[in-house]
DNA sequence: TCAAAAGTGTTTGGGTTACACCCATGA
DNA sequence: TCATGGGTGTAACCCAAACACTTTTGA
């Protein structure tokens, strides 16, 4: 019989799928590895667990070390653990999904002893990456498409100001679908989750639009409450239950 | 700096909750334990994963160990890593979500050198757990109900044949809420979900009522595809943006 | 004949959907 | 004045919600 002390042979490690929106973009921010194993690949940004250290600090460490940034969404979304996915030795790994605005990293952003460098990319311009990284990174993505249509977490994404265009372009970008300009206006302004701050684009070659904020307090609430924001991109009935 | 070797102290876990439903009662398997560190406590069923071994692969081992079933509904919910949370080092656990049909395990139970006896909680009655198995209990539940409300897990819980009463009480016990007869039915049926068996109950001191089994194969579809089984127990608007 | 649970339809209200044209600005 | 994106309303439909009485069986 295995003795419990035999057990303690592994390492776990945390590994942050940081997404933001740039350009009208989803994009997930990789690092290009400065150390074996997977010298030189891309893949996620991610450390080992210090022995006095819980899972979500561990995680918030690492996004610091990345990207200067310590007040941002961060949710733990699956844990990796096959056989031979690290060539060290047994690693679990513990994903964890971030979202950040990406103008508060471009002024903060530093490099550190793991990575060469980082470097935003499109999610569609991802093929391979280091370790099961591309395995997390998709299971992240199937879980943010699901974040957003049922807790207004996009908003995490965008600058403090923003317009209604831009956040639906937004949960375009994210979903992968075309959504209605009227219907998704009604349908925000109807959760009184935006802020009117009376202030309009400037120096655009059309008509300049109307700039948002969103009301964090209220947006509390729809984090902790189950919330439905069904974005819903199919025709299949979303039939419900009533009680 | 530490050094790679140095993280490669440290165990894992998994831990099953187990839940099932009978008596008209949601239930939760749970060991009393029959060693230290918790000597005699209540916990979850869990154990070291092994060298060779995925996580999923060890829950379903725990899983069989405890019920001799292998076929069951077996989802990944949360991993748990607060340092200090087990007496014997780092360790953190990988909690797992399953659902049986009570029936099933009753024939089939068996003990072994973990635990001196299992036996099967209502989760309304379950206040205290070895290490943190209560907040790892109270996680999955929550999902739990999340769960129920997006895919039609529930029919994991029941016998091959039920009536639209058990089903509805399934559905009352896991969301704690009480349902409207006619719109249950209404809403279940217009699903084609359920396959007609026509066949009735049989000694019961009343109008005896039709048997359902579900069908698998549509099933499979509710499982894979996203979905919506909004058993909404609130008067929140589940607002939808169409596309 | 009584108790106990099974079974069944309709109306109302609200949210989702589909859809097209005018407005304000800078070039 | 033109190109570009900003901004607005209404009608049809579907689904959720609320709600009460009759039926069937065993005791």
């Amino acid at each position: 019989m295995t003795v419990p002390a035999d057990f303690f042979k592994s390492a776990f490690t945390v590994d942050n799928v940081i997404f933001g929106f740039d350009d009208g973009d989803l994009k997930v921010l990789l690092i290009q590895r400065a150390e074996d194993p997977f010298l030189d690949y891309w893949g996620l940004p991610g450390y080992f667990v210090n022995a006095d250290e819980g899972l979500k600090e561990a995680a918030y460490r690492v996004l610091e070390e990345m990207t200067g940034l310590t007040d941002v969404y961060l949710e733990q979304i699956k844990t990796f653990g096959k056989t031979g996915r690290h060539p060290m030795g047994r690693v679990i790994t513990v994903a964890y999904l971030s979202l950040i605005k990406v103008d508060d990293y471009l002024l903060k952003v530093k490099n550190n002893a793991v990575a060469q460098k980082a470097e935003w990319f499109s999610i569609s311009d991802i093929d391979d990456l280091a370790f099961d990284h591309k395995e997390i990174l998709d299971t992240c993505l199937d879980t943010l498409r699901r974040r957003v249509q049922q807790k207004p977490v996009g908003f995490e994404l965008l600058p403090p100001k923003f317009t209604l265009t831009e956040l639906q372009h937004l949960y375009e970008a994210i979903l992968d679908t075309e959504l209605d300009k009227r219907n998704f206006r009604k349908k925000i302004l109807s959760m009184n989750l935006l802020i009117d701050l009376d202030q309009y684009q400037e120096n655009v070659a059309h008509r300049p639009a109307k700039l948002y904020s969103f009301d964090k307090a209220r947006y509390q609430e729809f984090l902790s409450d189950g919330y439905s924001f069904d974005l819903s991109e199919n025709k299949r009935k979303s039939r419900t239950l009533q009680y």
